[in-house]
Formats: structure tokens, C-alpha cells, sequence
RNA sequence: GGGCGGUUAGCUCAGCGGUAGAGCAUUGCCCUUACAAGGCAGGGGUCAGAGGUUCGAAUCCUCUACCGCCCACCA
């Protein structure tokens, strides 16, 4: 006999289990022809994490749908790994050399790398044990980190094969530049934040003397300093003589040209642009359509470059103020207006980024993202929930080519080298690329990529020149974005570029599970991927998981001091409570508010199937299961399984479409609300007898077949449940279903974790009918109806009483009812018998209800408070009334009979017998009642 | 500027054409040997507002207001 205490302990259970999971092999998968696979590969977190609630909440919708295939029969695959995560990376390990007073610099690239690895090595898999801790079912033999030798070759295969394909390319264009990172990012890698800023009007004169001005607006008047145009709509009427003029650049002291460009808004302001090509992305495009000059004033510093003239060296701020006081002093300022508009920041270190001139490599991503919209279009690629598929299409059809180069040390570099002899540099050149091995200045860069050799792109070094032989080759600087490998991901891990036995048998991958902030920056450019590297997408679905916020909506963060940390919830409240409280709260489409309350519901529940557990394990010590005949069966048998049945399907259902919430919260209804409550309930009659365990001997013992029955239907059904729970609450299902089989001297070797979902005797045996539920109705009923009468008159939960009841108008079935089930009622309602009493006897001083067709009394012999008795039927009566008026006004409506489905109708007409029927006895007690 | 989501009980949220729901909080009674992290019963809502479609609208459509996200070469 096993003993447990009387409150779940978390902490005891969840100790050993996972280890014994692992020593089962129960995460590891093979390729078997013979079984289908079921297929995740995770979004690999960044090694300097550390686990908070976004990753549990993702990691364990993850491990749910692993472990409930795993449960039908799946071969199911789920592999871990972690990203190098590129720029944050980096930026840690930075800001520890910081506390050092030392910047990378000072190391020199490949002491730095090897600090960077270093920390890796001690860290960088803290959040993988995390993991291990919230339950998750990875197969840690395939674990995989983004720069590890595998993925390393993949990344240089795929960018070769690409530049090779013409998809990846090398240009000078306008980037988003990080000042304080000192590299460029995607547009996908910038945030942007709302900013009150200002709008400042600026007269530029035409330089032809004439005193006449025109006016340009702008947020940023430092960037005029660069400025090599005016531009304005060719249909502008306004400016219809300006053609072929020119303007005179205020400060500067420059003649710029007016230029018509059909890009301009005539609506906005003035109608008149300044062109900054070197500072603004829409200056750049216009300059390259008018063949206008670049004037980069601002340098990748952060700082006026020498091309500012005498605001060289000053920062972007310093410059606007001088400017700015400058431009009054010149009486160039026609007006400053306040003026939102959003800014762009860095999504590492929100620093604002400047759009600046650069020398990048670029990958192609027009008919890469239209093949990957396609994709979807056609449900290759199905996204759950329906709602994000319109916005990923939306940006996949209109994103501009992605950015790969970073100008960091951390990460893939780049394979591709220069030959400085093959070259056409000079000596300078030369010598400035010899002073600067580490590229520190953009300049440097600049002239390799653009003034040396063309480049050789290779997956490994060539070491020597192909084409002239000599040694003097040296390799690109820059690193590739992040996301580059992270693209890779899917078809990496297993094993691209070979052609593995695992990529033909896992590949493409069942679901991606992702949060939607990385739907553009991961999800997108992945298919990308799949489907021009592996000729297949990477997966068949992709579930969007909302993002977890604080009770105020806010996104969590260390900065906002609003971090719920799923440690310490664990700690607090166990990992299966944790685990309960993501799930049911992961309403797909929605983002989630948690604080710390959100996690007691799932706690009590989680000690409430402990203690529902224990009692049935205490009531099987000599049971052994049977498979007991089904005429054996008691009514809330039948109707329990059937149920649980009923329930089963249902969360199927919900698993299979994503909703995870409602598939968790159909479980805890059915447990907490239907098992526990009443069958449970019920069961004790059979087990303990009509009076509870007090009771001695109990009338029926517990080895008669009634008995015997419902052994075999508790432990059927709590088989089941644990079963269905399990994916959501493994570590204490597992405990409690070892606990059962053990108790029916069923003791295998095996874990739940391992067994089928579904135990056949519930869904083999013969379910309850249509009566049977209706049955259930109306002893449920009539039970409720008896409490609350209870209640209301303050007889003591404890205290038997008698009660009667006149069935004369009642259907004889549910009369029978009564007779074969009056136990059900007895015990849960605490009568001591039921007698039937004709319609002319009325009961003296007796409490009175209906339920169903019933009338029920109480005596309450000189315990009845009248006036009180008086106000409750009457409350009823007016709530039956309101009722009614309803039914009747629906009824009396032709339109209503006519068009409704009949099945309305019927149910309509139904119930209003019904409701006039209660009515009509309550308002008869009522009338006794007065007459008293 | 475009798009998406939200507005339902004091709080957090389900429901998304046919009698308004859950958890927490609250009130009353109960330490009934599975569970007080519990049981039983109760109170509490013109489902943001205005129109429309429909026999019938919290649910579908239109508009408005407020909140939150996302996208956009927002000068």
C-alpha cells in the first residue's frame, strides 16, 4: 500500500523523474520507415539567457505537443540547441572587458574570440539545463549550438552556394548603422519608438540672387549640412519655374540643384525635400535616380566627419544646436513646430541608429520571399492562428533585400577573401590596410571590398590567390548576421549539406513554435531557406504563441523590475503548476498577463489531482482490474466514462487546431468539475456506504460487484486523465500513474510518458445513452436544488433529514429515477430517506423546492423561519417570471415558429413548460405558505 | 498613413448567432477520514457606445471612442 501525504509535494516528485525519463531513453529518436515522425527543432535561445517566462511558456507548448505524439505513437524529435546570438552576444561579453577598462580592441580579434568562447564554454548552456528543469523532452544527444562545426559548414555552403546562385551580393547602400555597436543591421533588427521631436522649416535661397527663398522641412537639420539637392514633385505647380535653378545651401555655402522627383508628397509641407543621399534612405534613392553627389557628413562614429566643414567632430546633438543657433543667427529659420514621428533604434542596445552610407553584402530576397508567400498561399507552410498569416504575407511580399554583414567578431565570418596583389591598390592603400589589420576604420574596409581583387568566395581558405598564386590574400572582416545560421536552423541540425538518412526522414519538420516578434526576422527568412537550399519548406505548420506581459499589459523586462521569474515560480509553486498556468493561459492570437496569482488555480490544481489520486489509490489497495462486465455498471459509471470520453476527444481536437488553453482548461473542468465533484462523490456510496466511513459495517461491502464497479471505473477514468493530463503536467501525472499501477499490481518497467494515450477499456466499453445523461440531469438536479434549499434555511451541512417528495407530475421515468437512484441523493444530500407523498398531503412546516418535475420538502418542524421561507420562494418566483416573459414573447412570435429551426422551437416550447410548471408549484407553497 | 487585436462580474480573462461563463476576490454554512491549496450554497453583468443584418446579436456588418501591438523611404 502506498502512502502519500496529503499535500502534493513538487519538489519531491520533480527530482527524480526527469532523470529517470533519461535513463528510459525516452527523448531519443532514430529514423524508423516503419512509424511516422513527429518533428520540432527549437528555437534556439540565445546562450547568454537565461530562462524567463517567454522561453518556458515557448519551450513547454513545445514539449506538450512532443509528448502528446510521442503518446499516439509518433516517432517524435524534438532537438535543442542554442543560437551564438551574434551582437548581444557580444555585447555581453564586451561590457564585462568594460569593468576591466579594456575594449576588444585592446585584445585584438582572436584573443577576444577566444575570451568570447570561453565564456561560452562556462555559460552558454545554463538555459539548456533550465530546460531540463521545466520538463522539457529534448533529445540532448542532437543538441546543437549555431557555430559548432556542423552549422559552420552549412552557414559557408549555403553562402557560397547562394553568391554562386546570384543571390547574395556585395553593394554600397545606405544601411541602419549602430554608432555604439559599430555595425550595420537589417531592417528587421530596428525598433522603432514613438519621439516627440520637432519639425523646422529652413529657407534655402536660390542662388541666382534674387532674394527669393524656398522652404524645406525637417526633423533633422544637422543632416542639411549634407545636403546635394532640393527636390519637389514634377507636377508641382508651385515650383514650375524652378527648373533648371539652383539654391544656395545655407552654412555651407554650397549650390545645390532643384530636382523634380515624383517620389515627393507635394501635400506634405512645403512640397520641397532637402537631399541628404549619404543620411536617409529616400534621399539615397532619389539621388541615385537625379545622379546627384553624396556628401557624407556623418561618420560611423557617431560624429560630424570632415565633410561638415567647421561642425567636424562634433556629436549629431552638439551639431543640431549649433546649427540650429546658427541658422537663426542667418534668419535661414522660418518656423519650428512640435512634431511625433518615431525613431529607429537598435534592437540591442537602443541606441539611434543612423541610416549611413556602407559597403555590405546583401542577400537577394524578392522571389526567394514571394516562393515563401506562395508557400503559404497554398498551405504548405499553415500558420496557426489564422490571424498572423496575412501580416507575414504582407511583409514577405514587400521586404527589401536583407543586410548579412556585421561588422563584429562574433559570429560566421564571412568566406570570402581578397587578393591585395591581384589588386588595383596603391601603396597607400596598402598601407593603410597594413596599419589597420582589424578594420577598424570603415575606410579600411571599404577598400578592400571595393578596390581590391574581386572576391574569392570559398568555403575554406584558399591560402593561396587563385589566380595569381601569391599569399598576400586576406579575408573579409565582417561577420554574418545572426539570423543567417539561424535561417539554417532546420535543415542544419540535421545535417545539411549532407544528404543524411535524418533529413530525408525528419525534414520537413512537423511545427515551429515561435512567439510573433520573430515571425519576419526568423520564421520568414527560414522557408527562405528550406526552400531554395533543401527544395522543401521547413515545416508544415508554424504556431504562433502570444508574448508573455505583466499584469499591466507591460512586456516583462529587468528594467521595468516586472520580471516574473519561472525559477522562482517553480520553486514557489512547482513546475506542473507553472506549466498549467502558461498553457491554459496561451489563448492562440492573444498575448498573456500574468502575475504571481495567475499560478495558485493551476498549484490547487495540481493538489487536487494529487489528493482525487490518493483517494482512489487508498480504495484499490485489493483491487486488481477485471474488466468487469458492463451490466455490472452503475449509472454514474456509465456516465462518467462517457464523459471522459466525450472529454478526451474534445481536447484531441483542440491539441490538433493549437489551442492548447482550451484542450488544458476541458481537462481541468472535467477533473475538478465532473470527476472529483460528482462521481467521486458518488462512488463513496458503493465504497463507504450510504452514511460515509463512520458508518459500520457498511451496508454494502466492498467487495460486492457494485463495488467492484466502481474500482474498475475510478481506476479507468483516472488512468485516462492522468494520461490526457500528462503533456501539460508530466512530472506529477507520471508520479501518480506509477502509484496506480503499482497499487493494481500492475508494476512494469514502463513510464507513462511512454504509454499510448488511451486506455482501451474506457473507450471499448459500451457508453452511456441519451437517458442515462438525462438521468444524471435530473439527479443532479435534484441534489443542487436539495442543497440549496439546505443552505438557504441554514440546516446544517452535517444534520440528516427527511425528504419528500411529490412525484405526481412527474414523468414515471424520472420517478423511477428516484426509486433505482434515491442513493445518489441520499448521500449527496444528506438524506435519511425519501418518501413519495400523494398530491393532497401537505407537508407541515417543510422547506419547499422543485427540481425537474419534483417536489421536494423538507420538515423543518419549529426550525422554519417563514418569513424567510416567504422572500426566497418569492425571489424565485420573480427570476422563473423574467424567465418566462422571454419564452413567451419568442413564442408568441410568428416569425420566430415560422423561420427558426424547429429543433429552436421545440426547445423553446419545452422549456416553458417547464419553467411554468416550477413556477406554478413554488407559487403554490407560496399560497400554503401565507395560509400558515 | 495602413493593418491586426482588445473593450464581458470588483480583478484576470473564456465564450464569438439560440436560456450570460470560469478562476481569483466577496457573503453564509461546514475542520463531512481524498483534498481548508478543500466542500456546499449565494451575491454580483443594460457583454465600450451608436446604427444595421436576422425570427433572434456579447457573438455577424458599419461607424465612433478609448487601449495595445505590428507594418510603412512619417521630409
Amino acid at each position: 500500500m502506498i502512502e502519500l501525504p496529503s499535500i502534493y509535494n513538487p519538489e519531491q516528485t520533480e527530482s527524480k523523474r526527469y532523470d529517470v525519463w533519461m535513463k528510459h531513453g525516452l527523448f531519443g529518436s532514430q529514423p524508423d520507415p516503419k512509424r511516422s515522425p513527429f518533428t520540432i527543432v527549437i528555437p534556439p535561445p540565445n546562450v547568454t539567457g537565461s530562462l524567463h517566462m517567454g522561453h518556458a511558456l515557448n519551450n513547454t507548448l513545445q514539449d506538450v505537443l512532443i509528448r502528446w505524439h510521442k503518446m499516439k505513437g509518433d516517432n517524435t524529435l524534438w532537438i535543442p540547441g542554442t543560437d551564438h546570438g551574434g551582437i548581444a552576444t557580444q555585447n555581453v561579453v564586451e561590457k564585462m572587458l568594460k569593468k576591466e577598462g579594456k575594449t576588444r580592441h585592446d585584445l585584438g580579434r582572436e584573443t577576444f574570440l577566444k575570451r568570447m568562447w570561453r565564456w561560452r564554454q562556462d555559460t552558454g548552456d545554463t538555459i539548456l539545463h533550465q530546460l531540463r528543469k521545466i520538463g522539457c523532452a529534448c533529445d540532448w544527444d542532437r543538441t546543437r549550438f549555431t557555430m559548432d562545426e556542423a552549422s559552420s559548414k552549412a552557414v559557408m555552403t549555403a553562402f557560397v552556394e547562394l553568391y554562386r546562385r546570384h543571390l547574395i551580393y556585395r553593394g554600397r547602400r545606405l544601411v541602419n548603422w549602430c554608432p555604439r555597436c559599430f555595425t550595420a543591421l537589417a531592417d528587421v533588427e530596428l525598433d522603432y519608438v514613438e519621439s516627440a521631436g520637432h519639425l523646422w522649416h529652413i529657407r534655402y535661397p536660390f542662388a541666382d540672387g534674387s532674394g527669393r527663398t524656398l522652404v524645406v522641412a525637417t526633423t533633422r537639420p544637422e543632416t542639411m549640412l549634407g545636403d546635394t539637392a532640393v527636390a519637389v514633385h514634377p507636377d508641382d505647380k508651385r515650383y514650375a519655374d524652378a527648373r533648371g535653378k539652383t539654391l544656395r545651401l545655407p552654412l555651407m555655402d554650397r549650390e545645390i540643384p532643384i530636382v523634380f522627383d515624383a517620389a515627393v508628397d507635394p501635400a506634405f509641407g512645403t512640397g520641397a525635400v532637402k537631399v541628404t543621399p549619404s543620411h536617409d534612405a529616400a534621399d539615397f534613392e532619389i539621388a541615385r535616380r537625379q545622379n546627384l553627389p553624396h556628401e557624407m557628413v556623418v561618420g560611423y562614429d557617431g560624429r560630424m566627419t570632415d565633410r561638415a566643414g567647421k561642425y567636424a567632430g562634433l556629436s549629431l546633438k552638439e551639431c543640431r544646436e549649433k546649427v540650429l543657433a546658427d541658422l537663426t543667427a542667418g534668419d535661414f529659420l522660418e518656423k519650428e513646430e512640435p512634431y511625433k514621428h518615431s525613431v529607429a533604434t537598435c534592437y540591442r542596445c537602443a541606441t539611434v541608429i543612423e541610416p549611413l552610407e556602407s559597403s555590405q553584402w546583401f542577400m537577394k530576397t524578392g522571389d526567394l520571399a514571394k516562393r515563401a508567400a506562395h508557400a503559404t498561399e497554398v498551405d504548405r507552410v499553415q500558420i496557426f492562428p489564422e490571424s498572423w498569416e496575412k501580416p507575414y504575407i504582407h511583409w514577405l511580399t514587400n521586404n527589401r533585400d536583407w543586410c548579412l554583414s556585421r561588422q563584429i567578431w562574433w559570429g560566421h565570418r564571412i568566406p570570402v577573401w581578397y587578393c591585395l596583389r591581384c589588386s588595383r591598390l596603391n601603396e597607400d592603400q596598402l598601407g593603410q590596410i597594413a596599419r589597420d589589420p582589424t578594420f577598424q576604420l570603415e575606410s579600411t574596409k571599404m577598400i578592400l571590398r571595393e578596390s581590391a581583387s574581386d572576391p574569392i568566395v570559398r568555403e575554406e581558405d584558399p591560402v593561396v590567390c587563385p589566380r595569381c598564386g601569391k599569399e598576400e590574400i586576406i579575408q573579409d572582416p565582417d561577420v554574418l548576421d545572426t539570423w543567417f545560421s539561424s535561417a539554417l536552423w532546420p535543415i542544419s541540425t540535421l545535417g545539411w549539406p549532407k544528404k543524411t538518412q535524418d533529413l530525408s526522414y525528419y525534414y520537413p519538420t512537423s511545427v515551429l513554435v515561435t512567439g510573433h516578434e520573430i515571425l519576419y526576422l526568423w520564421v520568414a527568412r527560414m522557408v527562405m531557406m528550406g526552400e531554395e537550399l533543401a527544395s522543401e519548406v521547413p515545416f508544415r505548420h508554424v504556431f504562433i504563441h502570444g508574448i508573455v506581459r505583466d499584469k499591466h499589459g507591460k512586456k516583462m523586462s529587468k528594467s521595468l523590475n516586472n520580471v516574473i521569474d519561472p525559477l522562482d515560480i517553480m520553486k514557489k509553486f512547482g513546475t506542473d503548476a507553472l506549466r498549467f498556468a502558461l498553457i491554459s493561459s496561451a489563448i492562440p492570437g492573444r498575448d498573456m498577463q500574468l502575475s504571481d496569482d495567475s499560478f495558485v488555480g493551476a498549484r490547487n490544481f495540481a493538489n487536487k489531482i494529487w489528493n482525487a489520486s490518493r483517494f482512489v489509490l487508498t480504495n484499490l489497495s485489493d483491487h486488481r482490474r477485471t474488466g468487469l462486465p458492463p451490466d455490472k455498471m452503475d449509472l454514474s459509471d456509465r456516465w462518467i466514462r462517457r464523459r471522459c470520453v466525450e472529454t478526451l476527444k474534445n481536447v484531441d481536437a483542440f491539441v490538433e487546431g493549437y489551442d492548447l488553453a482550451q484542450a488544458a482548461r476541458t481537462l481541468y473542468s472535467f477533473f475538478w468539475g465532473e470527476f472529483c465533484d460528482w462521481y467521486i462523490e458518488l462512488a463513496k456510496i458503493r465504497l463507504q456506504g450510504l452514511g460515509g466511513p463512520a458508518e459500520n459495517p457498511p451496508p454494502k461491502p466492498p467487495t460486492t460487484d457494485a463495488a467492484l464497479a466502481a474500482k474498475e471505473t475510478l481506476a479507468t477514468v483516472l488512468d485516462s486523465v492522468l494520461r490526457a493530463l500528462h503533456p501539460i503536467m508530466p512530472f506529477i501525472t507520471e508520479e501518480l500513474w506509477g502509484a496506480l499501477g503499482e497499487t493494481l499490481g500492475e508494476k512494469t518497467e514502463g513510464c507513462l510518458m511512454a504509454a499510448p494515450g488511451r486506455v482501451p477499456a474506457l473507450f471499448d466499453s459500451p457508453a452511456a445513452s441519451e437517458a442515462d445523461m438525462r438521468a444524471m440531469e435530473v439527479l443532479m438536479e435534484t441534489v443542487t436544488a436539495l442543497r440549496t434549499v439546505r443552505s438557504e434555511m441554514n440546516v446544517p451541512p452535517g444534520k440528516s433529514v427527511p425528504l419528500l417528495v411529490n412525484a405526481q407530475n412527474a414523468l414515471p421515468f424520472n420517478k423511477g429515477l428516484l426509486e433505482t437512484y434515491g442513493d445518489y441523493v441520499k448521500r449527496l444530500g444528506k438524506v435519511s430517506e425519501i418518501r413519495f407523498i400523494g398530491k393532497g398531503e401537505k407537508p407541515a412546516q417543510a422547506a419547499a423546492a422543485v427540481a425537474s418535475d419534483f417536489e421536494l420538502f423538507i420538515p423543518l418542524e419549529g426550525l422554519i423561519d417563514f418569513e424567510k421561507e416567504k422572500q426566497r420562494l418569492s425571489k424565485e418566483v420573480v427570476s422563473l417570471d423574467a424567465d418566462l416573459q422571454r419564452l413567451q414573447a419568442r413564442l408568441s412570435n410568428p416569425d420566430f415558429t415560422a423561420r427558426a429551426p424547429q429543433e429552436e422551437v421545440t426547445k423553446a416550447k419545452d422549456r416553458h413548460t417547464e419553467v411554468t410548471a416550477k413556477k406554478q408549484r413554488l407559487q403554490t407553497h407560496l399560497a400554503a405558505l401565507a395560509k400558515d
